[in-house]
DNA sequence: AGCACGCCGACT
DNA sequence: GTCGGCGTGCTC
């Protein structure tokens, strides 16, 4: 009986909240010396001891005289969490409401959660000698598929070898019974991000001939066709195309009718035209506020700033200012930026300031890119992290100063749990490690705002245009009298006779439309019937490109029909002010214009993106037309005109947030005519041409606008004024949900009046969310307001526990936000 | 969430 | 008689 006394404390992937604590496991004596707190393991949990992943929080001597399973593996200590990230964790699954693995697994770099896998190979029996102890049945099937391969497999790759769910439980039976063997394998090195191109392998027709007849033939055909049509096409493309699934397509590859090759898809900017540094040169007013910014650096407990700067003053001078600042006292700087606004150009522009200094942390980065620069950030070799919402986690020592450009985005907000802000994670890191929080923004959230002049925030104010180029001058075009006219005009006189004007001084315009309008619907003109997504309750949405109907929320597509499926008419209509009717309508008022149109139907790919700017930057044509994308981060010369179609459409839906991100995405919009040395023109079309944001936008005044808005948020007793708190919950049933939102409901109430005198008022809901339905589950909410504390973060705690323990709440998941963003 | 244990109906 | 349906309770 070996001696076994350290005993490791273990987040558990793959726990329900309700279950989530550290679990212990006993350290095997191999791993006694080298396990530490913060390494990766994996564990045997649950029942049938699946494998599960799981990061070590503490070590302990052991206690008592209970059964403990032991540890299945320790990983390399390559990635392995401070203790300040383990602390951090603990504390986001008190504020988020999340399990600890979940709070520990966002602070590694992502790629280090899928390079491993159990792999199961024979246990060194005959083929007859295991088949005999297996018996029959699916059992059998196993056996013969892993006796078969070559290679180890995947309990997925078994699963798929005999085309049938292959439990855990059964492997586990054939690997104890001695039959099957299992161990965990690491997986080739992750290589270069490559993407999958399709091309036919075989003449068309003769692949044809090798196609069934029935209905999966016929989409097959489908496939064989678009790739006859257009030579080679990247996997995606192809589904997005065909409607078929990438299953699918590894079946008609493994058939040998299409042929695959990689190609290599994105490159880190490259580090070797490193120019020069140029000088930076501040004006009096950006100074200042480095000066300012600077001596709050200094101070032992530097809290946070606001620094609100409009459109063009130069925030992005100042904050590389402010980081060489920092680099020099020795300390680390971590900017924050939303994922639109990270271009190349922008990566080029802080390479050339601070070169191999800089780590770039987002999304477009592969596992192997990500993981390196993580490990440059902690090796202390780069000192300057920018990258999206995650790279708040950098593992940087010596915090100095985290700047979060664009501070009121929504993308600073985790979707999914840890349901974290970033602005939060930064505050709580620059406060146990001494650094700035500096919040910019042209146009700050309400809430900061408030903050700031409460004196919470300390703020600093760019109020001049960089190189004193003015503002732009916008008229806000009244769309009544189109709509009196007859026909739903696009475009307005006004609109029209300004982009007649920059086309005549051969200068160019940037067009943007709400992405609520831009969906194009169908409709059928004789019963109304819209056709609506299976899986959820939203209309779908016609893409042009590939003629089908889709779903923008779970990716469900279907071609369009000619015949209404309810009432057999054959006049189906499309609906909505698609970019493309857009352009039909520029077309036909301004003959021979040449128009870039960016939407999801002229960019599938990150390059076609970045192509189509170029094009534009090249002055290939005289308008740029787009949905969102077009409103943020571009900055082109020759600009000098910006229409928005339709300014309203965003301003009354649904939640508190409405006016801010109006307010926000207006200005932001305008504020992109004109920023060199021609003087810019923005014409914003609207039906409420009195409307006080719109009209605070358009003088790009964002005073009057906070002035505004401050007082109905104080009616509505909404943020700052007070926190609102929201349970979402989701299920497959929508009578189950609803039941369980009213028990929430009630739990809340009684709660307050039990335990918790301090937190009073209306509970809310349960409410169905906008769309009620997504993924083929149905979501309500309940949702009250309070002061922010230990008092409501217990009463949600104690909530959530609640529901959890009551046995009609099986099948539903609750999720817990406070002031959530959208 | 999984998974096992347990208690009821339709199959060899 | 037993295979398998899903109700309920637990996970070191």
């Amino acid at each position: 009986m070996p001696k076994h006394d350290v005993v490791a404390k273990v987040a558990v992937s793959s726990v329900t909240f309700a279950a989530d604590k550290a679990y212990d496991y006993l350290v095997p004596e191999q791993w006694a010396d080298a396990a530490r707190p913060g390494q990766r393991v994996m564990v045997p949990f649950g029942a049938g001891n699946r494998k599960c992943e799981g990061v070590i929080f503490a070590l302990a001597e052991r206690e008592g005289e209970k059964q403990l399973k032991q540890l299945a593996h320790l990983f390399d200590d390559e990635f392995v969490l401070s203790q300040e990230e383990l602390s951090l964790a603990l504390w986001m699954k008190k504020r988020y409401f999340c399990t600890l693995f979940e709070a520990a697994a966002v602070q590694f770099p992502p790629g280090v959660w899928n390079r491993f896998r159990e792999a199961y190979t024979s246990a060194g029996l005959s083929l007859e000698q295991a088949l005999e102890r297996a018996g029959t049945g699916k059992k059998a099937d196993v056996v013969r598929a892993v006796y078969a391969s070559s290679v180890p497999l995947s309990a997925a790759d078994i699963a798929r070898s005999v085309t049938a769910e292959v439990p855990q439980r059964l492997l586990s039976q054939l690997v104890r019974d001695g039959i099957l063997s299992v161990h965990i394998e690491y997986r080739r090195k992750i290589g270069d991000k490559t993407i999958k191109i399709l091309s036919l392998a075989q003449p068309f027709e003769k692949a044809c001939e090798s196609l069934g007849k029935g209905a999966l033939g016929q989409k097959r055909k489908q496939v064989l066709e678009c790739l006859q049509r257009e030579g080679s096409l990247p996997e995606k493309e192809l589904c997005y195309l065909t409607g078929v699934s990438v299953s699918a397509l590894r079946t008609l590859e493994k058939m040998g009718l299409l042929s695959a090759r990689s190609e290599e898809v994105f490159r880190r900017p490259s580090e070797g035209q490193v120019l020069p540094a140029p000088d930076i040169v501040l004006t009096p007013e950006q100074q200042q506020v480095l000066d300012g910014l600077v001596s709050l650096c200094m101070e032992s407990r530097p809290g946070a700033a606001l620094l609100h700067g409009v459109t063009g003053s130069g925030k992005t001078l100042v904050y590389i200012a402010l980081i060489r600042e920092t680099l020099k006292r020795g300390k680390s700087a971590i900017l924050l930026v939303p994922e639109i606004a990270l271009t190349p150009q922008m990566l080029r522009e802080f390479s050339r300031h601070f070169g191999s200094e800089v780590a770039v942390m987002h999304s477009g980065l592969t596992d192997a890119q990500r993981m390196d620069e993580y490990k440059r950030v902690r090796a202390g070799q780069a000192r300057v992290v920018v990258g999206t919402r995650s790279a708040v986690f950098a593992p940087v020592s010596g915090l100095g100063v985290v700047i979060i450009d664009e501070q009121q985005e929504s993308t600073y907000h985790s979707e999914s749990s840890p349901r974290y802000d970033a602005e939060e994670i930064a505050k709580y890191r620059c406060a146990k490690e001494g650094g700035l929080v500096v919040l910019g923004s042209a146009t700050p959230s309400v809430d900061s705002y408030y903050q700031a002049l409460c004196g919470k925030y300390h703020l600093f104010t760019l109020s001049e245009r960089y190189n004193h180029v003015p503002l732009p001058q916008a008229v806000i075009s009244d769309m009544r009298s189109a709509l009196e006219g007859g026909g739903a005009a696009l475009i307005g006189d006004d609109l029209r006779r300004e982009l007649e004007n920059t086309r005549a001084r051969g200068e160019q315009a940037v067009l943007f439309i709400n992405r609520r309008g831009s969906a194009r619907m169908a409709l059928c003109v004789d019963c109304g019937y819209v056709p609506e997504c299976k899986n959820c309750s939203v209309a779908m949405t016609y893409h042009a490109r590939n003629g089908r109907l889709m779903c923008h929320h779970c990716g469900y597509s279907e071609p369009l029909s000619a015949v209404c499926p309810v009432c057999g008419s054959e006049h189906i209509r499309l609906i909505g002010a698609g970019t493309q009717k857009v352009e039909e309508e520029l077309l036909s008022c301004l003959p021979g214009v040449r128009v870039i149109r960016m939407d999801a139907d002229t960019t599938s790919g990150r390059t076609s993106h970045e192509k189509l700017l170029s094009r534009f930057a090249h002055g290939e044509a005289d308008i740029l037309l787009g949905t969102q994308m077009v409103a943020k981060g571009l900055d082109f010369e020759n600009v000098t005109l910006v229409g928005v179609l339709d300014a309203d459409l965003s301003l009354y839906c649904g939640d508190y947030h409405a006016q801010e991100r109006t307010f926000s995405l207006l200005a932001q919009v305008v504020g992109r005519a004109g920023r060199r040395a021609k003087p810019g023109r923005a014409v914003i079309q609207t039906y409420h041409p009195g409307n006080e944001v719109i009209r605070a936008a358009a003088r790009q005044d964002y005073q009057s606008f906070y002035e505004h808005e401050i007082r109905a948020r104080e009616a509505l007793q909404v943020p700052p004024f007070s926190d609102v708190f929201v349970f979402q919950l989701s299920g497959a049933k929508e009578n189950d949900v609803l039941r369980a939102a009213l028990r929430v409901s009630a739990l809340v109430v009684q709660a307050m009046e039990q335990h918790f005198p301090g937190l009073k008022g209306p509970v809310l809901g349960p409410a169905p969310c906008a769309i009620v339905r997504l993924n083929n589950k149905y979501r309500y909410t309940v949702s009250f307001r309070g002061h922010d504390g230990r008092e409501a973060r217990e009463l949600i705690s104690a909530v959530l526990n609640a529901l959890y323990a009551w046995p009609q709440s099986r099948g539903i998941t609750v999720a817990a936000i406070r002031n959530p963003p959208m």
